[in-house]
DNA sequence: GTGTGGAATGGAAACGCTTCCGACGAGGAT
DNA sequence: ATCCTCGTCGGAAGCGTTTCCATTCCACAC
């Protein structure tokens, strides 16, 4: 293997080389030494000019520049990272890629790290296995020069490991202890929610939870401690039957809500970990042939674009906007600044047509006055 | 700026380091150097132990493994590459984050090249600007070993300026002449939505096109071509007044649908572009007050997670498994082999609920027996 | 016993930068 | 006029690998 096509030396005569190599000409023979010697300056100084670095006499440096700009030149990474220290990427860790969350988040963080001129390596752990092996072989070893975690809880274990790569760490979507991080308050947004169902006159409230059956769960499940909470605070009480856990997913919050169908008191009101299971739990009232939000209340988090479009209820968070600000920590922890303080994004109400006062009928039942038959 | 905290050289006394340099001990002070000497032998053969190069007696190589493993040791990739030539990553281009089609192919492209050990350099070009400044300043120049371009049209300057970057490019979601590529015939998918909604009988058949305000246009649209294809073939005239181009996204395919509607003599069905152009224009069918599919059929393309949940029928398409394509076509390359064919994966109609046949009444005014008013 | 081919190994030259340290010259303070 | 300081700049030592080339050592054929 590795056939090694080093022939940048022209005076190597004897094996031409082969037409595949011929392909691609390493147009890149020009280096640093060659722009110093157009320039009629030593590589230090032209390194100082081209890193935009003090000491350089402007008449200089944009000589340099412009002989640099002339011959279509860049530093290569390598041998700046190796001389200098430092690798200009930052290592993103996602759990998924295909759900809207992380999209969103990932523009975000990319629009930032790109203006920075930090390069992103991206990191997809996504089941149980994955993950184990990220962070035992922590393939981002000496090759990043920070970590951005999105939407993981890191066990101890794991920030163990994590610390080894000898590299800050950010957080982002979710609240992680040891890490600077940046997400919305997942208690405030359920409580708007609650209050929300609550406001509307509900008693009967039901919550389908969602977690991750890949992640360590969450260290405290922010939304359902607000479902609890706000239920308490009104005076209401827990219903066990009335708060379903379910892996995440469309299709589990239609599966989800098919069982509190079938409960003998059904709820007049969901509140759902996520717009995905919310959209899944309209399906089977779709199908189920109820009304929403005559017959049911719905609603959601995240204001997912789907959302809009199903005119479901929901608490908008700005994701886009959680991936700047965790990137901007990231420069910010690059340029040797402090970074501890966290940010708490706030969250709004976006109501829609998918929630409404209970039926008058059922607000009785629910009251316990006349109770329904299944 | 760059304070450069170095200080590898713990005798630099005088300015103590910061407490935010303090924080990350530079663990990665263990060499090849060391392995080498800790195993015996010199440096060379510890590197080709190392990179499981042959020419080393089994019972070095493995001394020399246990060694780094025990130490914890991975080679410098800045180094490596410098010395070697390879970078070791792959440069991705993505148009979108947050859409799920790219997500998918991110997630496919990911776990291939993931597997062959390879990073990932992740760019967004989103807009116009990104656009020109992406291959104008070529970011990813001495970064990667190859590109993989995901859903965007390269034009014939880009190609001259990614050219320029000196390595192999791939090509995924969507044709691109001079690239090996992988995608699905939009042609064919096309084809199974007009075929299905033909056979269904319906003959005043309507499409929402979607375009992306930000690229240039596609050398051909395979969907629309196979919109008027399969109506011609069908012996239907193609009218102009049915054929709604829109920027892409649902909220436009909401606002077609009105566009739709408002004709003098509206379509029995709506053959959409995609997916989410889909979902918007059922939004406008559920608030004009039409049912689907008794009203209006609708299609889409893509398989979108939503489109199960809310009965959308479509022609699926794997995209997971064409950026796993992809991706495998870019470790082939790197390995040196000839990658000259493409793949085009095949698509496949999923009959859900939101097809059916037109109304009787409609289709006899389709027909153009008795016109309908405004 | 001598020549030969091949496998295993080592020395050392790149690879293309960054940066330490010293040199040099020009002003300003004394 | 002299000494210092400060701004510019160059020489050269790394940075941590890979790989070319040479060397050593054996086994084997002659």
């Amino acid at each position: 293997m590795a056939v090694g096509r080093h022939g940048r030396d022209a005076s190597n005569e004897g094996d031409g080389p082969t037409y595949a190599a011929r392909v691609q000409p390493r147009g890149d023979a020009v280096t640093m030494a060659d722009i110093a010697r157009l320039a009629g300056v030593s590589m230090a100084t032209t390194s100082r000019a081209l890193s935009n670095a003090s000491g350089v006499a402007p008449a200089t440096r944009e000589r340099v520049l412009r002989i640099a700009e002339e011959l279509d030149y860049v530093v290569s990474p390598e041998a700046s990272g190796l001389s200098g220290g430092s690798t200009g990427r930052v290592g993103v860790v996602v759990p998924h890629l295909s759900r809207w969350f992380f999209g969103e988040m990932l523009e975000g963080i990319e629009s930032i790290l790109g203006a920075a001129r930090l390069d992103m390596l991206l990191y997809h752990v996504g089941d149980a296995a994955d993950r184990q092996s990220f962070f035992r072989l922590l393939p981002a070893r000496r090759k990043v020069d920070a970590v951005l975690v999105v939407g993981i809880p890191v066990s101890a274990e794991e920030q163990e490991r994590l610390a080894l790569l000898g590299v800050g760490v950010v957080a982002a979507g979710g609240q992680f202890a040891p890490y600077p991080y940046v997400s919305v308050d997942d208690r405030a947004a359920g409580r708007q929610a609650l209050d929300h169902l609550l406001f509307l006159g509900h008693r009967r409230i039901a919550m389908i939870d969602a977690i991750d059956p890949n992640e360590t769960s969450w260290p405290v499940d922010g939304r359902a401690l607000a479902y609890t909470t706000a239920l308490r605070d009104a005076g209401l009480t827990v219903e066990e039957e009335l708060f379903v856990r379910v892996p995440w997913g469309a299709t589990s919050g239609a599966e989800a809500m098919g069982r509190l169908l079938s409960l003998r008191e059904p709820p007049t009101a969901v509140f759902a970990h996520s717009d995905e299971i919310a959209i899944g739990a309209l399906r089977t009232l779709r199908k189920a042939g109820l009304r929403v939000p005559e017959d049911m209340s719905v609603i959601g988090i995240d204001d997912h674009p789907m959302a809009e479009q199903l005119d479901l209820t929901t608490v908008h968070q700005d994701v886009r906007r959680q991936g700047e600000l965790a990137a901007a920590l990231v420069t910010r922890l690059l340029d040797g600044e402090d970074v501890a303080a966290s940010t708490m994004l706030p969250t709004r109400l976006v109501a829609r047509g998918s929630t409404a006062p209970p039926r008058p009928d059922l607000r009785r039942r629910a009251e316990g006055c006349s109770p329904a038959g299944g």
